[in-house]
DNA sequence: TCATCGCGGTTTGTATACAGTGTGCAATAA
DNA sequence: TTATTGCACACTGTATACAAACCGCGATGA
C-alpha cells in the first residue's frame, strides 16, 4: 500500500489540489512546459497527470491544443447533486442495514476532529476532506466499492462548487448539525429519516451554489 | 468534431475493441514494449492509452509494475448492474417525460437495423454496439449527459461480460423482444411499466452472467 | 474595408535514449 | 535440502530531442 509514488501521480494528486482551491480559472489553458518547470520533471510526467485529471473531469483535452480545466454550467451542477442524491440515499440505505458499533464509532470520530476544526478557526481548506471523509465512513459499511467509487467521482467533479458556496456562505455550521443528525439516524436505524435528511442536505447545497453562480453571472463578476 | 486522431487515441480505441472483444484473460500484464511493435509506435503513445484504459476501469496500474487487465469478481458484477439498474431507470424515467415523436423514431430505426443484422446472421461482436445504442437512443431524450455518461462508464466495464453471455446462451432474441417491449411502454408513455420491463431486463443478463461465472468456476475453467 | 492566404513562432504529440525499480535465478551457507 | 543473498536481466518511468499541428499576424487581393 505504502507504494510510493511516481512523478506523474505526484504531479498530478497537487495539480488536483491546486485546480479545486480554485487557483485556476474556468477554462484556463494548462500548459505543458510551465507545469514541467513548476515541478522540476519533464513533460511526459505532466502529461500523464493531465490524462489522470481528465478522466476525473477537472480538465479536458483538445488534439493538438492541450488540456484546459474544466468549467460546469449550472445545468451539469444542479445534474451532478441530482446524481449524488440518487446514489447516496441509495448505499446510506443499505450501509444502514449493515451498521455495526464499530463502524458508528469511526464516523463519530471523523465528525469530532472536524467539529474541533471547526471551533479552533476556520480551516476551510481542509475541511472539504473532513467533510467527503465523514459521509465515506457513513457509507463505508454498505460494502459496495464501485458504487462509492462513483459517489467519489462526483464529490470531486464538484468540489470546487462546495468549497465557493463554503468559502462565500456560512452554511458550515448548518451542515455540521445535519451530520450529527445523519448520525443520529443512522444510530437508531431509521433509514427513511436519514435518507430524506441527506436528500435535504443535498439539495441545499446545491441551491445555493447555483444561487451564488446566478448572482455573480448577473454581476458579470469574473472572479 | 472530425478531429483526426492522436495516435494514443488510436490505440486505446483498438486496445479497448480487442479487450472488450475477450483477447485477454483477465490479469494478463500488457508489456508496453510490445504494444508498440503491435501498432508500430513508441511507448509514450501506448501508456497514454493505457492511462485511458485504466481510467475506464479496463486495466490497473501498479507502479514501476505495468498494466494488467483487469478482472470483475461476481460481487463486483453484481454490483456494477445494481447500479445499472438506479441509473438506467432513473434516466429512462426521465426521459420519458420527455419523449418527441422524433425520439421515438430514431431508436425504432436503430432497432431495425438490429433486427437485420439478426436475421441476416449472427454478427455478434457488433451486437454490443447496437445494444448500447438503442439504449442510448431511448435515454437520450432525458438530457441528463453527465447521467449518461455514468451510464456508458458501467457498460463498458460491465461488457465483457455481457458478451460472454451472449457467446454462450441464446438470450439475444429475448433481450429483443425487450426492447420492442421497452419502446412499446414508451411510445405509451407508461413510464412504470417500462421501468419494471427494464430492471428485469438489466437483473436477469446479470443472473445469466453469474451462473455463467459459475459454472465455469466450478469446473475450474480457464477459457 | 474586409476576407483570405501564407508564414513564423509556439505548443503539443511522439520517438529515442537513459535511469531506476522489480523479479527471478544462481550461488552460497546453514 | 532449504533459506538467503546478490547479481543480471527485463521492464517500467522519465528526460531529452524531434516532428507535426495550431494560432496569430501581416501581406495580398477583391
Amino acid at each position: 500500500m505504502a507504494t510510493f509514488k511516481t512523478r506523474a501521480q505526484f504531479v498530478a494528486d497537487d495539480l488536483r489540489r491546486r485546480i479545486l482551491g480554485g487557483e485556476f480559472q474556468g477554462g484556463t489553458q494548462l500548459r505543458q512546459d510551465a507545469l514541467a518547470k513548476d515541478y522540476d520533471v519533464s513533460r511526459i510526467p505532466v502529461r500523464e497527470a493531465l490524462l489522470t485529471l481528465e478522466s476525473e473531469g477537472l480538465v479536458e483535452f483538445h488534439a493538438h491544443r492541450g488540456a484546459f480545466t474544466t468549467e460546469l454550467s449550472v445545468a451539469k451542477i444542479r445534474e451532478l447533486f441530482d446524481l449524488r442524491v440518487l446514489l447516496e440515499t441509495y448505499v446510506l440505505r443499505h450501509a444502514i442495514s449493515e451498521l455495526t458499533e464499530d463502524d458508528l464509532l469511526k464516523a463519530e470520530r471523523i465528525l469530532e476532529k472536524y467539529d474541533d476544526a471547526l471551533n479552533s478557526g476556520g480551516e476551510i481548506d481542509n475541511w472539504s476532506e473532513y467533510n467527503f471523509a465523514f459521509h465515506q465512513a457513513l457509507y463505508a459499511p454498505a460494502r459496495l466499492p464501485e458504487t462509492l467509487a462513483l459517489i467519489s467521482q462526483l464529490n470531486t467533479k464538484s468540489d470546487r462548487y462546495i468549497r465557493m458556496q463554503l468559502l462565500y456562505t456560512q452554511e458550515i455550521e448548518k451542515a455540521e448539525r445535519e451530520h450529527h443528525g445523519l448520525l443520529d439516524f443512522a444510530r437508531q436505524g431509521q433509514a427513511d429519516e436519514a435518507c430524506e435528511l441527506l436528500q435535504r442536505h443535498i439539495q441545499e447545497a446545491c441551491e445555493g451554489i447555483v444561487t451564488l453562480l446566478e448572482e455573480r453571472a448577473q454581476r458579470g463578476d469574473a472572479d
